[in-house]
This record gives C-alpha cells, sequence and structure tokens, in this order.
DNA sequence: TATGAATGAGCCTTCATTCAT
DNA sequence: GATGAATGAAGGCTCATTCAT
C-alpha cells in the first residue's frame, strides 16, 4: 500500500551494492579484471545484470569503488598501530602489520598487484594507486631516519622492494608461502638481531 | 611467380615470425595481453591478420612463443657469468647480472611481470612460469649455503622478494626508479660492508 | 495515513496524470519519442517512474493519450472559428487559424510531425492519425467548392501541402521562420489579391 | 595460393557495401532508424553483423554514408536539368524535376523526411542538412526573381513549402497520392494559366 | 607463402516494465 | 495513490579466428 520507508529502501541498496562488491572482488582476483563479464559478477551476486548499473559507473566504476573501499578498510586497519616511543618497535609494528592486512584483505591485494600491471586499467583509476605508493614510500623513509640509517631514500627503496616481494609471492601462493618464517627474519634485520 | 627456393623461403618465414614476435612483446608489455589486438600486432608488423596463424597457435600461442624466446635469451644472458671461486663475488655477479638482463629486456620483463598477474593467461603459458621460479629459488639457496647463511631457504626467500619487488618498481618507472643506487646497496648487504 | 476523501484523491491522480503527459509533450518533441526515456519523463514530471504505469499503458499508451487530448485541445481551437457569411472569409479563418494553433501548441505538433514520420510508432497510435487528415482533407476541399474552384481536390491537395509544409518548416525553425509574413500571402492568394 | 588480387578485392568491398547501403536504405526508410537494428541490416544484406564495422562507423556512420551516396545521386539528377532561355520554363523543369528525383528515390525521400524530424538522429549527420535547404530557398529565390516576381524571399519559401508538403505526402501514401495531377496545377500556378 | 574479407560469439550497456511495500 | 529497487531482453559493437584466393 505504501512505499517502502527510506531506512527499506537504504537497506536494499546497500544489500546490493555489498553483494556486488564483494563478487566483483572475489571474481576479478580469481580471474583478472579483463576475463571477468559484468554477467559473471552479477549472477555471482545473485542480482540482475542490470543492477550493476544502478549503483556503480559500469565495470570500471566498480572496479574504482572496490579499490575506494578496499583501500579505506587498509587505511583504518593501519590507522590502529600503537605509537610505541621506540622507532625499532614502530618499525617492526609497520612490518607486521602490513603482512596482517595483506593477509585479512588476500583477494584485494591480489586484484592490487593484477591491477598495478595492467596498463590501461591501472590509468582508469586516476591518480590514486600512484598516490598511494609514494605515501608508502615517503612513511618507509620517515622510519629510515628514525632509526639512523644512512641513506634513508636509498634504504626505503629496498625495504619497499621487499615488502611488495614478498607480498607478492604470498599472494600468488598463500597456501605454501612461508609469510611468518620470513616476516620474522625481516623484523629481525630492521630491529637488529 | 617463380617459384623460391627453400633457402629464400625459410628466411622468409623467418623475418615474418621474428617481426610478429617484436610487435607483440613491444605491444603486450605496453598495452597489456587482453587490450592488445591482433589486429594492432599485424599492424604493427606489418604483415596481414591471417598470417599469424600460419606460425603460431592463435594470440596465446604467440604469447607462449615469445615467453620461449625471450626466456631463452635471458638464459643466454645469465649462462655468461664468470665463475669466480669466491661465493660472495659470484653471488654479486648474480645479483648485479639480475638487473642488466632487467635492463636488457625491459619489454619483456615487464610482459612477464603483467603475466604474472594475470590468472587466465598465466596458467595458459602451463608450468613454464612455475618451473623458472622454482629454479630462482634453488639457485638462491644455493647462493645462501655457500655464503654460509643459517636458514638459508629463508634468506634464499628474502632476496627473492628483494630482487624482484625492485624489478617490479624499476619496470613500473624505468625512467626514475635509482636502480643503481639500490643494487649497489643490495650487493653490500650479501657481500658484507 | 488517514484516508483521503475521493475528491483529494481525484486531484491527486489528475495533478500527476497531467504532469506526466506536459512532461512527455515537450520531451518527446524535444528528444524525439525513441530518445526519450520512461525516466526522463518520470524525473522531469517529479514522480516516480512507476507511476506512469499507473495511469497509462506505457510509454506507448502516454503517447496516446497525449494525442487524444492534444487533439482535443486543437480540436476545441478551431471550433470557435467564426461563421463568416463569405466563403473567401471563413477559408481565411481557417487558414490564420492554423497557423494560429500551431503557433500555441508548438510542442505538439512537433511531434506530430516527428510521429507521422515514424512508421512503428504512428501505426501505434492507430486510425486516428489518417482519420485526421482526412478530415483536413475534406474540409479543405469543402472551401474550395465553396470559393468556386475547378478541381477542388487537387486544390484541396495544394492548400493542405501549403499549410502543411509552411507548419513543418515553422516547426524546424519557429525562431528565424516569417511565418506573418508567408500567412499573408497565402491568404492573399486565396481570397484575391 | 596467392592471395586475391586487389581488383577481386575491390570488387568484394564494393559489393558488400553496396549490400549494406540499400539494406540500410530500405530498412531505415520502413521501420524508421532507431528501430533498424544492425543485426536487421546485416540480414538482410546476407553479410554478418560484424562486416559492417569494416566499411562503416557504426549504425550513424552508416546513415552519414547513405545520406552521401543518395545525395550524390540527387545532385547528379538535377545537374541534367536543361538551360531554357525561358526563366518559366527553367523554373517548370525545376518544380517537374523535383517530383521525378522525389518517384525515383522514394526510399531515401522517406528516410530524409524521418530524419528531419528526428532531433537527436539529424544533428549527427552534421550540417549537411542545413546547407541543402539552404541550397533549395536559395535556387528558388532566384526563380522567383527571374519569373519577376514581387518579394521574392517569401514566394520562395511558399514554393518551397508546396513542393516539400506535397512530397511528403506523397511518400506517405506514394500508392493513392495524386502526384501527377498535384503537379500539373504547381507547374500552371507558376507558369501562368 | 601471404592476404584481407568475412564470420559470429560474446561483450558492456540501456531501458521499458514489474512488484513488494 | 505512490515509490523506486529490481529485472532481463535486446541493442550496438569488438575482435580472435577462418578461408578463398
Amino acid at each position: 500500500m505504501s512505499p517502502r520507508t527510506d531506512k527499506q529502501n537504504r537497506a536494499l541498496r546497500e544489500e546490493s551494492q555489498a553483494r556486488l562488491l564483494d563478487s566483483a572482488l572475489r571474481l576479478f582476483a580469481r580471474e583478472g579484471y579483463e576475463r571477468t563479464t559484468v554477467r559473471m559478477i552479477a549472477e555471482d551476486a545473485g542480482v540482475a545484470q542490470g543492477l550493476l548499473y544502478n549503483y556503480f559507473d559500469g565495470k570500471e566504476g566498480l572496479l574504482r569503488a572496490l579499490f575506494e573501499r578496499s583501500m579505506r578498510d587498509v587505511a583504518e586497519s593501519f590507522a590502529l598501530a600503537e605509537d610505541d616511543p621506540d622507532p625499532r618497535v614502530r618499525l617492526a609494528h609497520y612490518i607486521r602489520g602490513s603482512f596482517a592486512v595483506l593477509r585479512r584483505n588476500l583477494s584485494f591485494w591480489r586484484l592490487s598487484y593484477h591491477v598495478r600491471m595492467q596498463p590501461g586499467v591501472a590509468e582508469g583509476l586516476g591518480p590514486k594507486l600512484a598516490e598511494w605508493t609514494a605515501a608508502i614510500r615517503a612513511e618507509l623513509e620517515r622510519h629510515m631516519v628514525a632509526i639512523g640509517r644512512p641513506d634513508p631514500a636509498v634504504e626505503a627503496e629496498i625495504l619497499f622492494a621487499l615488502i611488495d616481494g614478498v607480498s607478492q609471492h604470498y599472494v600468488l601462493e598463500p597456501e605454501t608461502y612461508p609469510l611468518d618464517a620470513v616476516a620474522d627474519r625481516i623484523v629481525a634485520l630492521y630491529t637488529g638481531e
């Protein structure tokens, strides 16, 4: 008789959006962005194809929304880092935190590395990715300064490459990769014996 | 009109194949595998579209052939490594050699990283990639043993991740990445002071 | 919440219908029938998309209703024609009246010409359009008889084509078309010097 | 063995293009531009859908090509007009020529009137249509001057509207419209008694 | 050997319409 | 009476591949 209340509508919308985002994340990560069709996503999400276009600006808009949501999640995860007075402890937290975030958002990281190596697609995301890596470089350099390393810029590059390389190897074989042992060793390398 | 000799035919064949492989490598690396069309490759190579199917098993076969050729090139590059008695020197050579190979075959590495993060495509290449990384891991572990590091398996993972991470960062920004400084620092890390 | 009276309901209904018809007329005329979406109409009318289907038989039903309403308006406009004893004066009134109606209902005429040249759509309107033009032809022929023209059927065709052609040219460029001058000249042609 | 000769290829291309243009003209005219699908055109032409895109810039490009081809045909038809010293004779030729062209290219004129009343589509054709009608107006005005009519601009509008109105009525009912009788009467009106 | 015209499956997207509330 | 989330058929278009020459 009377139309749905605003609250009902909002719930419906959020449910549908979330289902689409979840399905898209899983499929993009598993099959790749280009090979994932809009049909697959809608089917996986259990909605009609057309619905996607009510909420996102096409397939690419869905990818963008996915990055926004996931980057927000990641940012929140990092925000929890405790503020220890010892810079070595802070760095250790950062490193371990990175791998914890990686583990918790495996699909997103897989997608992220996929997109980074996919010329046309990465550009569709605008400057977001570039800003992100710039921020990581800056943060790592601050850490290097704090722990008193000489040539902190190069050291930051090295730690960045190390974390990134490990993350990628883990993402490619999460079942078998010895992430904990590697993480321990990296932390030991930077926080002394 | 007049029948060509076998030698002429062979030369024609090899010329056409090489042109196609070169164009494919450049375009796959620059535009991504999925976004590169067969038409683009043929046009860039200056041959008709159909010719590709005379020599390769479609677009994916072309990619496979590309990997075979490039991996042969890379293997040859590494084969030149001198055989120094000092294991630290040998490791230093290996590391510097890796980055030298990277520089010389930028497009191939770009494509390689691209494909590695592209689920469906990577599988199309069969076990080649997996064997390759396994070989690298084994070689690095041998180096770690030779220089007497404890826990050589984990150390090998770390050096692999480091070289891979640096390579990838370089590949993404070859113009600005401080590859030499980073390489020097890595060599220093592993060959003492 | 509190039950509405019948009168209130009727007012609501009529308001919504009128808003939809007005929006549809403007948009169909401006954008064309096929390129106007139901969403555009509902948005322009400030109602929900679904409401349209409460009152009309879909998009095509809306078009039909629009024609019915507008043709009623037009018929009323013509009904006001005075009944002068001089057939020449009556014809002059008819001609001038036609252009006056055209000016007052520009959007409708634009839509009307649009639909007339749109095969599938015109048929959807049923025999209405055909009857209408038949009526015009008949009326014009009566005028031709009344002013004593030989071969009144052909003369009626000519005047019909003339009025129709002028109307269409005016509708295509209402800002610049010299409608008054043309109308004067036509009246002069038929009512003698 | 050897590839097709250039001549063979050209013949194939022209055949396909002509088939597509012919089918498109017939279908656009009969069903309307929007309601004609690319699938329908290809099927009617007896080729695969994709072929259309080898030769035309999509559906709209096909329409443009159609207008170019048809307008060239029409221009050629008019170019044959004899150059009589008597301006009345020249005008009579022009009027009769218009209707002859109309008869010979019925589908095109139907499409042309259809497109003229279809806002978005007409714009897609660029300034072509506008230039065309401007040229017609100018030519008619020259005729009016030549036969010594006062107020030639208004007279040109009237003759233009008349020809256009007749043409359109004929196009809508080519089977029954008394085109010859109407044409005779119009010529009589302008060339005296 | 080489060409390029032709194919058609499958993609992303739009939009009239339905229906639970 | 009114809402707007949801549907899904159908549209235009791309592109890997085939094949007659």
